[in-house]
Order: C-alpha cells, then sequence, then structure tokens
DNA sequence: GTTAGCACTCTTACCTATCGAGTGCTAATT
DNA sequence: AATTAGCACTCGATAGGTAAGAGTGCTAAC
C-alpha cells in the first residue's frame, strides 16, 4: 500500500533522523544520493505518510520525525542487512579471545563493549541459576553459631549465603548431611535440586536418625530463600548523551527504574528466543515509553538461558544494534557450549 | 575574629541555604527570630564577611551564598552537636536488628538507609580483604582444564577466581597442594597470605617434586592478580534530585567518575580514622568539585578497614550527616566486633 | 504526474521595557 | 560611636515585539 518512492522517502526520513535527532525538511532529503525528484513532490508524499501515521510534524511548519509506527514499519519492513564494521567485530570478538573461564567475566566484559560500541546502556541477564546443575556444595564454619554455604555450578557460578545453625544441631552433623547431598546432588540440575533434596531426605533421616533433618531444613533455607538477580548493566551514563534525555527529570525516572534490578530481569526475562525490538508504548514499563529496548538471547548447553539487551533513545541504530547482538549471543552460546 | 554578630548571621545564612539553596537577603535575615537588628546592620556585616571570604554574591546586588571558605568555617566552628530524629535513629539501627550474619548484606542494607534517610549518594568501602584472614582454601574443577579457587575469610568474605589448568598439572596435585596449603595457611592474615605462600612452598616441593610449582604460581595468580574493590554505592540517582545538579553534563561527568570504583576505592581509602570532611575544591577529583564528602571509618575487630561516605552537594546537611555517620560506624563496628 | 512559486506558520534569536529583590552609601537617629 | 532609615542603583527574570529562517501547503504552470 506504499509506492516505492514513499518508502525510499521513509527510509531517508529516519536514516537521518537516527544520526542527527533533528526534524528533517523537504529540502534535506532532495539533497540526497538517491533522491532524483523535487522538494514538492516529497511534501507532498510526506503528507500522505503523516497522514498514514509513519510521520509526524513537532509543529505545523517543522520538518518531519518518525512516529513510532514509523519505527516500526521501519524495522519489520525496511532493514537492510548491515554488515558491521572491522572493528565492530573486533570488539566482540576480542572478548571471548582470552579464555575467560568463568561466565561473570564474560558477561561483564560483554557489556562493557556493548554499551561502549554503541553509547546505549547494555544490559545482561544471566543465565537462570536453575537451567545449570550443581557442581559442589561446601559448608564452611565462622563460628560454632555461624556457617557459609556455597554452591558452584558447572557454569562456574559461585553462589554462597550465610545462615546461622541453630543450637541443637551439631557441627558434625551438618558436615555427614553436606557429603551426602554432594554424592547424591551433583550434576543435578539446579531447578530440580529442591525436589531432589526433598526425596534425598526421607531416604537419609532413616541412616542418621539425629537433627539431621533440622540442619536440613536450615540449609534450604539458606539456599533457596532468595533468589539471585544477576542483572549487568553497563554504560548508564550514556543515555545522557543522548539528547532526548538532556532533561535531568527524564534521566532520573528512567535510571530509577533501571536501578531496579528484579523489575528489568522481569522486562528482560518474558522474551521468547531471537532478536525483539520494543518501541516506545510498546514498553509495558511507563518509564522506558521513550526508549527503544531491544533483546536477544543466548543459550547455554542447547537451553534458553539469558538475555542480552541494548536500551536506547527510540531513535536508535536499528542495524547495527541488531547485527552487534546477533553476533553477540552466537559468540555466548558458542563459548557456553564448549563448556 | 569574627563577632557573635558575625557569627551568628553566616550561621544563619548558612542554615538558611542548606534548606533553600537559594541567596540569602539581609532582610530575610532580619526576620529570623535570633537576629534582633535591623537589615542595614546586617548588610554592613554581611559586606564584612564578604570581604573576609566567608560568602560570596552571585551577583551584584543578589543575596548571599556561602563560600567554600565559609563552609569550611561553619564545619569547624559552628555545628551544633546534633540530635537525631527518633525515625533516624531507628532506621539505623533496624539494619542491625535482623542477624545477617555476612558482611555483605550488612553493607548493602546500610548503604541503602543511608542514602534514603539523606537523598545524598553514599559510598562503603568493603573491609580490605588483607585485613581478615583466610578461612578455607576450596578448589573446585569445572571441566579437565578449568577450575575454580575458592577463598573464605573469618568475615565470611566469599571470594573465587577462575583459571585455567595448564595440560603439564595433573588434578592430583592440584588437589594435593590445596589440602597442603590449608593445612598450613588457615588463619593467616590475607596480608601476609603471598609472603606465606612463598615460604610454604620451598618446603612442599621438596617433598613433592612433582609439578606442583608450576600449579601453585597458577593458583597464585588465581588468587591475587586482580584485586577485588568491594564499592557498595546507593543511591546515585539522588544527586539529580538537588537542585545543583540539574544540568545534564554535570550530573554525567559525576557519574563517570563514581561509576570507576577502583578510583573510588583510592579516594575513599586515604583516610585516617575518624570523621572527614572535604568540600568543593577540597576534593581532588576534579569532577567531584562540586561536592561534598563526609567519610567515616569502621573497624574489624579492632583495626580499621572500612570507610562509609556520603557525596552530596556543598549545601549538604553537614551536622545531621555526621550525626548519621556516627551512629552508622559504631553499630557496624559493634556488630562486627562481635563476630 | 511533477514542479516552481508564493503565502503562511512557527521557532529562534535578539532587543527592549518593566518589575522586584537586594545592595551600598549617606545621613539621620539613638 | 553604633544603629538604622532612606534612597539611588544594579542585576536577573519576565514579557512583549520584531526580524530572520526553515519549512509547509496550496495553486498554477509545465
Amino acid at each position: 500500500m506504499l509506492t516505492n518512492r514513499q518508502l525510499l522517502i521513509l527510509q531517508v526520513i529516519i536514516d537521518e533522523f537516527i544520526q542527527t535527532a533533528q526534524p528533517i525538511g523537504s529540502r534535506a532529503i532532495s539533497k540526497k544520493e538517491q533522491i532524483t525528484f523535487s522538494p514538492a513532490t516529497i511534501r507532498n508524499e510526506m503528507a500522505d505518510l503523516e497522514e498514514m501515521g509513519f510521520i509526524e510534524k513537532t509543529h505545523s511548519s517543522s520538518g518531519r520525525v518518525p512516529s513510532e509506527k514509523g519505527y516500526r514499519f521501519y524495522v519489520d519492513h525496511l532493514l537492510l542487512p548491515f554488515h558491521l564494521s572491522a572493528k565492530d567485530q573486533r570488539e566482540i570478538t576480542s572478548v571471548f579471545e582470552q579464555d575467560l573461564v568463568e561466565f561473570e567475566q564474560v558477561v561483564q566484559k560483554s557489556v562493557r563493549v556493548l554499551s561502549d560500541l554503541t553509547n546505549y546502556t547494555s544490559i545482561i541477564l544471566g543465565p537462570e541459576v536453575y537451567a545449570t546443575t550443581l557442581k559442589q556444595l561446601q559448608i564452611v564454619h565462622l563460628s560454632p553459631s555461624t556457617a557459609i554455604a556455597i554452591l558452584v555450578t558447572n557454569t562456574g557460578h559461585v553462589e554462597h549465603r550465610s545462615f546461622s545453625i541453630p543450637a541443637q544441631i551439631k557441627a558434625s552433623d551438618l558436615e555427614k548431611l553436606v557429603n551426602i547431598l554432594n554424592e547424591k546432588l551433583v550434576g543435578i540440575p539446579i531447578v530440580e535440586l529442591h525436589d531432589r533434596l526433598q526425596k534425598e531426605l526421607s531416604l537419609i533421616i532413616n541412616q542418621y536418625v539425629n537433627d539431621v533433618e533440622i540442619a536440613f531444613s536450615y540449609l534450604k533455607g539458606a539456599l533457596f530463600d532468595q533468589q539471585p538477580t544477576n542483572v549487568y548493566i553497563g554504560g548508564i551514563t550514556n543515555m545522557m548523551l543522548q539528547p532526548e534525555f538532556s532533561d535531568v527529570t527524564k534521566v532520573h525516572s528512567l535510571y530509577s527504574i533501571i536501578e531496579k534490578e528484579d523489575l528489568m530481569a522481569k522486562v528482560l526475562r518474558s522474551n521468547q528466543q531471537g532478536i525483539q525490538i520494543s518501541i516506545g508504548q510498546e514498553n509495558k514499563v511507563h518509564e522506558m515509553q521513550d526508549c527503544s529496548l531491544i533483546t536477544a538471547t543466548y543459550s547455554l548447553a542447547g537451553e534458553q538461558v539469558g538475555t542480552i539487551a541494548l536500551l536506547g533513545p527510540k531513535r536508535m541504530e536499528y542495524s547495527r544494534v541488531i547485527s552487534l547482538l546477533n553476533l553477540l549471543s552466537n559468540q555466548m552460546s558458542d563459548t557456553f557450549h564448549q563448556w
């Protein structure tokens, strides 16, 4: 329903606006190489595009600016396959060149590189702890009444919780318990850990009739009570470089949202596989409705486990960002697959 | 050298400016309860105070604003002993009411409470890892060629590093090494760990002439290469609520500094015991020269180990903040002492 | 169907006048 | 001699007014 000429003009407007953040006028468009017709013609086409809701005026005699519908159309139909610059490729792959064996290290580097390359804010959601398997469980006593439980996963993730040991439990009981659990539970996915613990418990109780039960319930509390969020954020300050965030109150309201890790986790987690794009009002969270959010997923051992996201103004460099995210997510998946 | 009347006026000006962030005129001062003389008199005194450098005008016919010298004098000579509101006290002590056995938990709560109470940015520097002692050393193998070293301190701090195991080292060697090290090194302060490792090594080598040496050097690298920063920050967005930071570029430059944890650690670490106050230009870091930084120290087992700080505009509520920091630092020291 | 021409709109920058808060100085008061 | 009332003056903030420039929509010509 859009003519080729309209498509072309829409594309030029959006491309241009992404770079300059300024309204685009008919004269400016006519000067573009690809454009062979006059400003007057362009004005007519623009009036149509505006009527259809793809572009807007900031005031009655201004140039045009893409609407959210315009961006959506652009993203859905006008994105050219983008090939990353050598530098972009180099930066991304360099993350994986040193042999980083710990998940955290990879993610922290990635978050950094992404935000540096794009000048947007990057957010990476760590793997669901529950999608990984138990490598080792360990108890370290700090004092007669306190201890730390340390849990290592096959991804190299180390999780620790401290808890106080109730008086009636002997240290030896606790140790016995941990030994048994280690024997039985190593290799079990963390998701199933809770259930399996429950199951094993009944067997154990028959053999050691001490206060193991209480020790167990404490241990369980320590390990499962608070679920860690593992949200990694990079380049938060970058948003302030964007002209659409020259107003402190805007920045403030956005930042107070980003700070809420659990909310961010929720927003990002709910995405299906592949690249997802939310533009402006499409974002559920009100404070993010001046932004666009692009997410990709990465997987570990075949299962989808985490999300990489870039948050920027609606006027994002969509094609470049998508290519970057694709490259990174593939590299991450590959790397984790090797482990 | 300052008359009582001048002291009084200076105090009123600063107290008022701290609350309103607006220049104070002679008329406004004369309306204060404590003030018994006329605006004209006050103007004369203000002219003197300005000549001496304690206050400034924002333009030739404006009210007066405290200068940095003024704040310094205020802090050094005019601070009244401040008694915290019931709410302030309650909030601070509530942090310590649940039995939190892990250092991180206490600090994270504290950072939160401090920034919420003050609307400034709070920064807490964790204990020097090196001031604590080793509780347990642990190696967990992830794959034949990678492993994680986990180090638990007596403060309940868990530190982990991953490293790759060079081909020529057998897993059994590494385990042997760790067992030996655990026997020999538990209870040793982390500061001395490096030296002691070196010493023990020579003995070990005599007994196990395998490739233990290489394993050791790898382990050493894993444990000592990157020193963790452990800087905890709360309420970064609070700075945007202060009228002196209504300009995005200011906020941006400040934030990019705060983000640099190692720099922050350096800035905070270099303080001697007790409350320290740096006002504006007194701060070494250029980007912080519109701010005041108030730091307090807390101790663990008698030794000074960490710093609590509040960063705000020069126009801070000095007396309240000092009282809050004092209370918190004492509470922290007490709590950690019990462990 | 396309484009040149033109009147019209709106933003921006700049100038001007006015108002009010606050000062410094002088002279009168205590 | 110290304090204060009075007053001229300064400067920032606000509002109105004008001119320039960018861009549009429409009409008429190509």
